[in-house]
DNA sequence: ACCTGAACACCGTTCAAGT
DNA sequence: ACCTGAACACCGTTCAAGT
């Protein structure tokens, strides 16, 4: 008899899982508090005892999930290895939950984000980049672009699209532009390469 | 007495403009079929006589509207010219409508922006470029990023911001990596420039 | 042809109430 | 402390009806 699991407690942790689910599956227009409780098995009106600020905050947070990241580099990598994994890792994590990209490229940085940004910064003039921030801007600005046009070419949220999987180019296209992109901030910084 | 203006036929321009004004005012997550009406003087329901698709054909329209664009070149203008226009106009019909990038970002190209799309990569073809589609979708991919992040930069749709003032890095940031990419595009071609 | 009114199923959120 | 039920104001959309 499959009755009844044990009534696992609701968690900021599963509904932001729940939420993240959702909004890959069907779509952030989809993305409702009712449905959102039943795929939680509760109430809807449960959801608001975890996450205070209703529906905004659910998304606030939904944003700031794919868009922290961190690295971790060797004591004394290059600034070049620390941006190119930087630069992965982001988007590693915008690609896995593609329902949310609108919400990640559209929310200002907070939280968790913006720290892991500013921690980006400090890593990368630790290894030597005279102009972190300027870089940090130009690394989000790639990341954010290449993504978004790989889930366009691959058809995501497309209903026209038979199906949305991988795009082979996509992560050669990545990797080309990303070492231009780090060709270019290092010609553009005045103190050039360690 | 300033009653009643002669009744404007509603018509599907009028209710795109309005909801892009909406959009950008009061943010997506408020542009509302009713207030839509409001704002058109109409009744909800009229709009759908205009507008067959209803809300989704509405919004796609909005990503349409501000990613359909086209620049005239001269008739022996180097590649890269051309492209630098297209990206500078590409940035401008985005940054006039900040409310719609989320869309403009997520829906795949389709109807006038698809065919700007080709007509840009018949034109860099013409000019040269020996793989103009990998040259558009890289400037695509540029393009939107640096607005993105630069929407984020100027604290728009940031509450928490005072206003949402223009970002005098942000152009100046645009055109150091617009050279750096066009470097870049002329770099991986394998014809070079003419 | 173009717009309205009423209706339906659904939404976010509140609040008092249950356990 | 944690969840539910009922309620409220608001959605998108349909359909028959008005002019």
């Amino acid at each position: 008899m499959p009755a009844k699991r044990p009534p696992v407690p609701l968690s900021r942790e599963r509904i932001i899982d729940a939420a993240l689910h959702l909004a890959d599956a069907q779509g952030l227009r989809r993305l409702t508090m009712r449905r959102l409780g039943d795929a939680l098995e509760v109430e809807a009106m449960a959801i608001y005892h975890h996450m205070p600020g209703g529906k905004e905050a659910l998304l606030d947070a939904l944003a700031q999930h794919v868009t922290t990241v961190s690295v971790e580099a060797g004591e004394r990598a290059a600034w070049q290895d620390i941006a190119a994994l930087w630069c992965r890792a982001a988007r590693a994590a915008l690609l896995a939950h593609p329902g949310v990209l609108a919400l990640a490229m559209t929310k200002p940085p907070r939280g968790s984000a913006a720290a892991a940004i500013r921690e980006q910064t400090e890593q990368l003039r630790e290894a030597g980049l005279a102009a972190p921030a300027e870089a940090v801007r130009a690394m989000r600005a790639y990341v954010f672009g290449s993504v978004a046009v790989e889930l366009q070419h691959t058809g995501w949220a497309d209903p026209t699209a038979p199906e949305p999987g991988p795009d082979p180019d996509g992560e050669a296209a990545f990797e080309r532009g990303l070492s231009a992109l780090l060709t270019g901030l290092g010609a553009a910084d005045t103190t050039g390469a360690a």
